[in-house]
Order: C-alpha cells, then structure tokens, then sequence
DNA sequence: CAGCTCACG
DNA sequence: GACGTACGTGAGCTGT
C-alpha cells in the first residue's frame, strides 16, 4: 500500500507576525534583529525533524505574501487599508525568513496579485483531492474555513506551533460555534478590523456566531432581519446588508489559483547540512548549530551553554550592558541528573560556585511555606544543566524501602554556604517560597532573583485571566520559551487519589524538579534582558526586589491572635445568629436558607411583595446591602434582620472561625502570605488568611481586631500614611490649592468644601470626601450621583465644577489616558507600569472600566512604591538606631503594624514615622509633605 | 466552578 | 437596546 502523503503548508508570513511580538529582541553577530527569524527557523526545524514521525509531513513548503494588492482591493479599495506599517525591526526579517528557507532547501511559493491565503487554499484543496491530508501551520482564522475532510479522502487541519496546537474540526466549531463551512458567513458579519473587512457595526463574534446558528447562513440572517424586533442590530442588519456581502467576498478564499510548482515538488527529505550551518552560523544560531554538528558528528552535543550567544548568565537587571541576547537549545530532560550521593553533589556545588548565579528551586510536603517540610532541592547552572537532590523520598511507610539519598543535614550544610554566598546569585520563582522553607531549616538565602517578580515588572495587567496572572512558571515557560512544561497534577496527581511529592519516584520527580530550575534560569536570563530594554529595572531592582526578604521574614514572624477571644466571639455570634434566624423565619412565614441569595430574593420579592426588587442578567434578584438598607428604610424589618444576620455571619465565618483554624500549631500565630504579583497597581495582597481586610468600619468588627494582640511585655504600633492617595493625586496632577492645604496641615475635604460649594458645614465636607474619592477612582456621573444621592445632572454639575476649581485634575486625567491609549500602560512615578489591554475596546463598557482603573493606577500604584520603599528601608534604619529587635509584622496598603517591647516606644516612633515620611525621596521630591499617624496598643485595635 | 456578597485600603 | 456605572483586592457560601 502506497504510503500516505501528508503535506504541511505553511503560512510564513502570518508567523513572522507573530513570533516578532512573542520572542525576545535578538540581534545577530552584524546587528540585524533576527528575533522572529530565529523562531521561524526553530519552527521549521521542529516541522523538518518530524519527517518519517507518524503524522508528519512527507511534504513541506512555505508560503508567503508577496508585498502589493489582490483581487481583493478591486472588490474593496480599502482593503487592509488602516494596516500600520511594520515595525522597523520586523522589516529588514522579511528578507532572511526566504534566506532561512531556502537554507532549509526547502520550496518557497509567492505570487503577485495573490494572498498566501489563497495559495495555501488551492495547494490544499488540489493535495486532498489527491487524496492527500494536509496540515496548514498557521493560526490565521480565514483559513479556518478549510478545516475538515475533503473532496477526494484528502483531510486538511490546522497546527498553531505557537500554541502547539492542532486545530480541527472540533477547536473551529469551539471558535466559531458553527462548522467550518459557515466560518466565512461569520466572519462576513463580524468583519475583521486589522484586514479592515467591514462586517457589520456593532456586530462581534459573539452576535455573528448567534446570527448564523439562529439563522443557518448569512443570506438567511440578513434576509430574516426583517422580521426581527426592532432593535439597533435589526437597523444595521437591513442598512449594511450589502456589506455583509462584500465582506464575504472578501473572506473567501480563493481555492483554483494556478499551482506554479508541482504539489510532488515539495517532497521532503533530509536536509543537507551544509546551506543550513551557513545560514546558521551567519545569524549566530550557535544552539542549532550544535544539533548539526552533533548529527554530522564533528563535534560533541553540548548540553550546557559554553560560549557564543548561549552562554552568560547574568545577574538580570543589574547588569549594565545589555547582554547578548540567548538562544537556547530546547529543553531536554535526559540531560537532567539527579544527585544521589556527596561526590556528586560536591562537584556540582563546585560548578555553581564558578558559575556565579544559580537557579533554585525546591520540592516540599505542603503549599504552605510555615509548615511544608523539604523534600528535595533542584538547581540549574545552565540550559539543560539542572539537578535534582531528593532529600525526603520515600513516602509515608515507614517499612518501605527508601531510594538511596544524601542525609538532609548532610546535604544543607553543603548547600547553606552557597545559598548564603553574597558572591552567588539564586534565582528563583516566588523565591520568597523557598527563602521560608529554607529559612525554617537555618538557611539564610541570599542575594536573589525572582522570576515572577521580574514578569510582573514587565508585564502587569498585560496577561488574561488567569490565577498568578500570566506571571506562573508554567505560563511563562510556553510564552518566553514555547516550552511546555511538566504540571505538578502530572506527576502528583490531584483530589483524593493525590500523592505527595516524596512518594514520586525519583527519575520522574528529577525530570520535574530539575526541569522547573532549569525553566526558571532560563526565564531569569530573557526576562532580564527585557526589563533592561523596556525600562523594567528601576522598579523591579529599587522597589520589588529589595521587597522579598522584607516579605519573607514578615510572613514567619506572623502575628499573634487571641484564640479564646476568637472563640467566645464565635459563640457570641452563633447565638445571636440562631435568635436571627428565627425571627427571620417568623416574618417570612417560613424556612429558608437565608445565606442563599436566590431564596433570600424570592421570599422578599415573590412571596412578600415588596418593591425595589431589580433583577440581574442572571435573573436573579439582587438582594445586596444597598437594596436591604431601602427596604429597611421602608420599614421592612425582616431586612434589617437580613442585615444584622448577614453582618454576623461573614464576620463569624470569615473571621472568628477562619483566624483560629489559622494558626500555625509550631508558632501559636497566625501567618499570612503575601503576593507581590497579586494587585496590577502594584500593591501587595495577602492570602491564606488575608489579613488585608480584617474588619475596621464596625464597633463588632473591631472586636475582632481586639483579639490581635502583642506577646506579653510587647505593644503592637500602627503607623498609617494619612490621605496619601490624595496627597499624591495633589502632586501629580500639581493641584495648588490642595498643595497648599497640605502643606498647611488642613482638612483636605473641607478646603474641598470650600473651593466647591463656598461654605463648610457637615454636609459639604461629607459631599466633598465623596467627591474626592471619585477623582481618585476616575469619575463617572452616575456613580457619583447614586454615591451622593442625587440626579446624574446635578452629580454632573459637580464635576464639572470640580474641574473648573481645579483645573490640574482634568489636566491629568487627560494627559494619563493619552498616554495609555498610545502607549498601552500607564506608569507611577517611580516608573512602575499597568497595562490596559482593553484602553481601546470597542465594547463602550469595557473601555470605560479599562479608563476608570487606568486613572486610578498612578495613584495606587505610586502609593504602594512608596511603602515598600519604606518597608525595604524599615529594618536597617532601625537597626542603625539599636532596635533592630522589633518585628515588622503586617502591610495594609497604607499601614504598617510592629510589635516590640512596651520600652522601645519612644525610642521606635520618630524612626518609624522617619522612614515613612521619607520614603520618596531622594529618587522622587514630592511637592507635598506626606503624613504618619502612629498609635500603639496592646491589641491592633487599640493601636488605631 | 461561577455568582453573589462583603470584609479591607 | 440593555446594561451597568468608582479603583484595587480575597474569601466564604450556595447551587449547579
């Protein structure tokens, strides 16, 4: 039987595209950028090595747009008219993406008057007629529409390389939610703004994908418009009709262009070496190179980086000069080893003392660094040139026989020196993990690097949803390295078939391990590169970075909380719980469960007829605290039991009962975590528990607060920066007025007051406040208006008042989002960046938040640089001062809390207030004083 | 796992 | 034409 051909077509330029915005900057030996080119050729590698593999090609070429207009700009004149150009280190690429392929020996297919699109459609469709499958590399949604068996038995799907993807039937009709046939009907109603294909307005894939499954094809959809509701879509249906149309034609593709090469033409065979090195060599492609090399026999493979542009690790951001940037063999796990015995560890140990700057990385029992034991430590010196040290094999029974390991102490006390070598970098992700594991076991690790911190520098508020927020190990590894890695469930499992890491067998818990170390070295190595390039060092090395020791020691000192009073309020609560259920149930004549808000809604709604109820996209009622406090107002007295209920419940559940179950059995005292990645603006979040939100507004919530409380002999001190958000806002937007009533040491809301309404009594000053927070929050006329109880138009009034008193305000709201819509971030003063993805959404909503947050994130964000600054600073100035026993325990946005000896008050407060006040400078020279408020207490309550 | 609600700055 | 309308978080609960 006739072997089955397989041809792969592969859309070249549409790749460049993308591999220029996916890959790091990288010039070669002359200085021509040959970032995208170097991923082209890794990708054709990849596609060329696969040749005899089942499913791969047996056919290969590469099809590319030739520059000038189609068919499609008679049809359209302006047709991919709004394309932006090219960037300028794309354009001399294009070029060397034919040089690269020709060196591959490999068929390179453009015509004049035609889109690659078209080519790739009529190769396509005449292979599968032959009966030939083939394989579209390309991610590019037109092509889409070819998806799927042939005329003929040929088969044809899609491989995204970016994505290591294979796009079928099943991924289009995912996409599109109809089968590729229709694709072009879906995209003729959405049209397509960077080919500029108009589609119809207002209509995106979500309404186009509705139309076509309600309607079965585009003709049917416009032609059943009529007999729509009146609506705005029904309007543009009837109205752009027609350029639905066109927009169809110009999607389609055309499938009968004339083949200037024969399909057997394409015939892939080995590669010959000799074009390929050259090309190699000349672009500096040392790592491919090696393979050659390697293949043909002159040379040894080469598992770790020795030279040329593979090699130099560096210590990221700190680095002066730029350096070459890496071009890194794949990952290859068989190169990983795993230590087993000292002679071994001693050598390697020895190597990371050369080497200078070492990734690290370790396995342990449990999540939670307070009370996770090790159980093994990986490191990596080099691409493919990681380690694993099993420590703690062997699972959980005791009778079993254990895999041969260096004894633990054995191994930290070989480890500590180089751990604690200021000479050697450790590099890590979430080192802040590692350094309190490590620290529990006498290690002090230091200096570091961290991964994710250095992402977040570059990249915050620019990934999509997602926990860790783009900056994980995993997510980073297929962005940067376009390496999938091996996932933690994968080797241990999940839910109640989960294994701990100790019972891994230990060539499966090396290929993980060592992997992650090595993942992480190579992270450190682009990612240092980028921050350097794109302005990311100051922040990260002078703000974030000095941070994570900071964090980590706050994090095992803990705090201690009362766990008597904890629970003799959470049977307090319980029993006025039960006393409020009760007399729920009595008004509502029945019971329910008044913690689900669904029920809550139909016995008040439904079946006890009040009005206001408002019902959300879920159909739901909302049954929210503001919605409860007007039925109390109307003198719904079931409400006002809802709310007390409520109040008790969250505080009970979240609190009284949560705090207890955290404290930590070894310490006695309650230790949180917290994420430097965890807020876009910059700011710290705290989990597990988070002891950002402990209750402070209510007299019942601060009896919570009453039960955190200092060690015998100690006091706790908070230490508030006062109103510093508006202080900076004063200083950003160059506000003199409210300058000038800083300086003075006024009521900012009542010089408000006066400068808006003329005259300060309670209710001016109250409005006032109110009207400051907005600006801080980017302001919108509704929200202020429901916030101050008034008409949109007055609320309006306001701020357009507002505006006029002053001026610097709008000045900076303006200026802040043209430079977000430019340039996509915005930036803190201390040179921090958010991006705004969404800054220019079609969706007006969308948008709208997207501006709202982007106003607001200087503020936050410079608000949050400062107490860092001041956190990284705190110890060694109070050091400096003979205290460098007290505890820095807690951050909450714009707070600090100590413990210290009830002796050291004194001596503490005005170093502490110091630091605070200072912390700015001398990087920034603010124009208005910042303020420090600063109580002490034998509890957290008291302190305030 | 999503949605609702609510604790904080 | 309806929606949602202040910025940034994390956690517990209900219900699918």
């Amino acid at each position: 039987m006739a072997e089955k051909q397989h041809l792969y077509l592969v859309d070249g330029s549409s790749y460049i595209f993308r591999a220029y915005h996916r890959l790091p900057p990288l010039t070669n030996p002359e200085g021509t950028p040959v970032g995208a080119v170097y991923g082209y050729t890794t990708m054709l590698w990849k596609l060329a090595k696969d040749l005899h593999q089942a499913d791969g090609p047996t056919h290969l070429a590469v099809i590319l747009d030739k520059s000038g207009t189609s068919f499609r700009n008679e049809l359209y004149d302006a047709y991919k008219a709004n394309r932006p150009p090219a960037p300028e280190d794309l354009v001399p690429q294009f070029p060397l993406i034919r040089d690269a392929t020709r060196a591959f020996s490999l068929s390179c297919i453009e015509e004049e008057g035609l889109e690659a699109d078209d080519m790739i459609a009529s190769y396509a469709r005449e292979a599968a007629r032959q009966g030939w499958d083939v394989t579209i590399v390309s991610s590019d949604k037109d092509l889409m529409q070819l998806v799927g068996p042939s005329a003929g038995g040929g088969y044809i799907d899609m491989l995204d390389t970016m994505k290591n993807q294979r796009i079928d039937v099943a991924e289009v009709v995912e996409k599109f939610g109809v089968q590729p046939e229709l694709v072009g009907d879906v995209l003729a109603l959405m049209g397509d703004s960077v080919d500029n294909v108009p589609g119809i307005r207002g209509v995106g894939p979500k309404t186009a994908t509705k139309l076509i499954q309600d309607y079965g094809d585009l003709e049917s959809a416009l032609a059943a418009a009529e007999t729509m509701k009146p609506s705005k879509m029904r309007e543009r249906l009837l109205d752009e009709a027609d350029m639905a149309r066109l927009s169809r034609l110009l999607v389609e593709l055309k499938q009968d262009c004339a083949l200037p090469l024969p399909l057997e033409s394409f015939r892939l065979t080995e590669i010959p070496p000799a074009p390929l090195a050259d090309f190699l060599r000349t672009h500096g492609f040392s790592s491919l190179l090696r393979r050659i090399d390697a293949t043909e026999g002159t040379s040894p493979p080469a598992p770790a980086a020795t030279g040329g542009v593979d090699s130099a690790p560096t210590r990221a951001a700190s680095a002066g000069d730029r350096q070459e940037a890496p071009v890194m063999p794949p990952v290859d796990r068989s190169l990983y080893t795993c230590i087993q015995s000292l002679p071994e560890l001693d050598a390697f140990l020895a190597r990371a003392f050369a080497t200078r700057s070492v990734a690290v990385d370790t396995e342990t029992s449990a999540l939670d660094a307070m009370q996770a034991d090790l159980t093994g430590v990986s490191l990596a010196l080099g691409p493919n040139d990681a380690c694993y040290i099993p420590l703690g094999h062997g699972g959980t029974d005791m009778f079993a026989e254990k895999p041969q390991q260096i004894p633990l102490d054995v191994a930290l006390a070989r480890l500590k020196p180089l751990l604690e070598s200021d000479t050697v970098l450790k590099i890590g992700q979430n080192i802040k993990y590692d350094l309190n594991v490590l620290a529990r076991y006498g290690i002090t690790v230091f200096p570091v690097d961290d991964t994710m911190a250095m992402s977040f520098a570059l990249n915050a508020g620019r990934s999509e949803e997602g926990i860790g927020g783009g900056h994980g190990m995993d997510e980073q590894a297929e962005r940067h390295l376009g390496h999938t890695t091996i996932k933690f469930k994968d080797v241990c499992g999940t839910g109640r078939s989960a294994i701990s890491f100790a019972e891994v067998p230990l060539d499966r818990a090396t290929e993980y391990a060592a992997e992650d170390a090595d993942v992480t070295w190579r992270l450190h190595s682009i990612l240092g590169n980028q921050l350097h390039d794109e302005g990311g060092t100051r922040i990260y090395e002078r703000v974030d970075r000095p941070l994570i020791p900071v964090l980590a020691q706050m994090e095992r000192h803990g705090i201690k909380v009362d766990r008597e009073q904890l629970a003799r309020l959470s049977s307090e609560f319980a029993e006025r719980i039960g006393g409020l259920e009760k007399e729920i149930h009595a008004l509502a004549g029945s019971e329910f469960t008044i913690g689900s808000p669904k029920q809550l809604g139909d016995v008040l709604f439904d079946r006890l007829g009040y009005k206001g109820g408002r019902k959300g996209k879920s159909g739901q009622y909302s049954t929210d605290q503001s919605v409860l406090e007007k039925l109390a107002g109307q003198g719904a007295e079931i409400a006002t039991k809802v709310l007390d209920w409520r109040q008790l419940a969250k505080l009970k559940s979240t609190y009284t009962d949560a705090l207890q179950a955290a404290i930590n059995p070894a310490t006695g005292r309650v230790h949180t975590s917290y994420s430097l990645v965890g807020a876009q603006t910059g700011r710290l979040s705290s989990t597990d528990p988070n002891l950002q939100n402990i209750p402070a507004r209510t007299e019942i919530g601060r009896r919570i607060r009453e039960a955190f409380v200092a060690e015998p002999g100690n006091v706790l001190l908070a230490a508030d920066y006062s109103q510093i958000e508006l202080r900076l806002a004063a200083h950003m937007a160059d506000v003199p007025s409210l300058k000038d009533a800083f300086a003075k040491g006024e009521d900012i809301h009542a010089r408000t007051a006066e400068e808006m309404f003329g005259m300060v009594d309670r209710d001016t000053r109250a409005r006032a406040k109110t009207i400051n927070f907005a600006i801080l929050y980017g302001i919108s006329r509704w929200g202020l208006a429901s916030r101050l109880g008034v008409e949109a138009d007055e609320a309006q009034a306001m701020i357009d008042r507002y505006f006029e008193r002053f001026p610097g305000i709008q000045r900076y709201i303006v200026a802040t989002l043209e430079q977000v819509r430019e340039c996509g971030y915005s930036e803190t003063l201390f040179g921090r960046k958010t991006w705004f993805p969404r800054i220019n959404a079609k969706n007006q909503a969308e948008r709208q938040g997207s501006e709202r947050a982007a106003i607001n994130a200087p503020i936050q964000g410079t608000c949050a640089d400062i107490i860092k600054r001041a956190m990284a600073r705190m110890m060694p100035e109070l050091r400096a001062a003979g205290l460098g026993h007290i505890r820095m325990l807690l951050q909450v946005h714009d707070e600090l809390v100590f413990e210290l000896p009830e002796n050291d008050v004194d001596a503490a407060r005005p170093v502490i207030a110091r630091v605070m006040n200072d912390a700015a400078g001398p990087a920034i020279r603010l124009d208005v004083p910042l303020g420090v408020e600063i109580g002490t207490g034998k509890n957290w309550d008291a302190a305030h």
